[in-house]
DNA sequence: CTAGGATCCTGTCAGC
DNA sequence: TGCTGACAGGATCCTA
């Protein structure tokens, strides 16, 4: 659920909170939900790997934390509550809570809940050095930002029998998108989900890039598409599907573009939201 | 090697 | 009201 740009507002709001602070406690309600045993220090760093949350300790320990489907970091202060993930209730709601898997209590006060309705999502603790040997980060492609247009051309080129929707959310193949900015971006670039990617031009991969750029980008400069805010009772959601999402979600409704109803099909097993008249199946011009 | 489908798990919602 | 199946902002494992 949480794609790159949620997991990037997390990482800036709990930077701002956990630096220097030392973890001193980590409470296991889930034991599916943490991997490896609890470990304490003093926060010296945090990374992102695409979706992947990095909490470097001192001592050469580190956290990694996926998020998966419906994983949620919720940092309550003393005085200030920061959350970002699954959007839902539970970022207003008393905590701990029936979906709440671990907790890292931290010197000064501070406590950080992970909550996972589904349980797909996870905390794992391992030595710093072998983060970037972990088999997750390993896979991982590039960036958009990071991956020039002939590179995402040719990548995209290795699964010419695939549908384009299903490559660009293969971490190994593109990092970051899910299936909210993968629609986002395949609207943006007129591109049907459903076409093969041997069907792809040079040119219409490069637009697609840049379309996964740009989305991505407009999220993370409005903090993200769930939220990431000092709690309020209301602000239960971030701004990304209310103001930018053109098509995600939107089905029944105008096409920003044409005007024409939005509908939802299924693709790569996911739901996918489309312009039937924007993104037709026979590419264009 | 790629491609497609099932699977992990809990909760909610539409349709009988 | 109560049951049932479909589905969900992800990734892996299994099969062909």
């Amino acid at each position: 659920m949480p794609e790159l740009p949620e997991v990037e507002t997390i990482k800036r709001g709990l930077s701002k909170f956990i630096i220097n602070k030392k973890l001193t406690q980590t409470d296991i309600l889930c034991e599916k939900s943490f991997i490896g045993t609890p470990v304490m220090g003093v926060v010296k760093s945090i990374r992102r790997y695409g979706k992947a949350l990095i909490i470097d300790l001192s001592d050469d320990v580190s956290l990694m934390i996926h998020l998966r489907m419906t994983g949620q970091l919720i940092y309550d202060g003393t005085t200030k509550r920061y959350a970002a993930g699954h959007p839902s209730e539970n970022f207003v709601a008393t905590l701990p809570n029936k979906q709440t898997r671990v907790i890292l209590k931290f010197d000064d006060g501070g406590v950080l809940y992970f909550n996972d309705q589904r349980k797909f999502g996870f905390i794992k603790a391992l030595p710093t050095q072998e983060v970037e040997n972990d088999t997750f980060i390993k896979k991982l492609a590039p960036e958009p930002w990071n991956m020039g247009p002939n590179d995402f051309y040719e990548r995209l080129m290795r699964h010419k029998n695939s549908c384009i929707k299903a490559t660009i959310l293969d971490q190994s193949v593109v990092c970051g998108l899910g299936n909210i900015y993968a629609d986002e971006a395949l609207f943006m670039s007129h591109i049907h989900p459903e076409r093969k990617c041997g069907e792809i031009t040079a040119k219409e991969a490069k637009i697609l890039l840049e379309s996964a750029r740009a989305v991505m980008d407009r999220s993370i400069d409005s903090g993200g598409s769930t939220m990431a805010t000092y709690v309020k009772a209301d602000g239960t959601r971030g701004d990304y599907l209310e103001k930018f999402a053109q098509v995600f979600r939107r089905e029944g409704k105008p096409c920003p573009n044409c005007g024409t109803k939005i509908i939802k099909i299924r693709v790569a097993g996911r739901g996918t939201h489309i312009c039937p008249c924007c993104q037709k199946k026979e590419g264009s011009k």
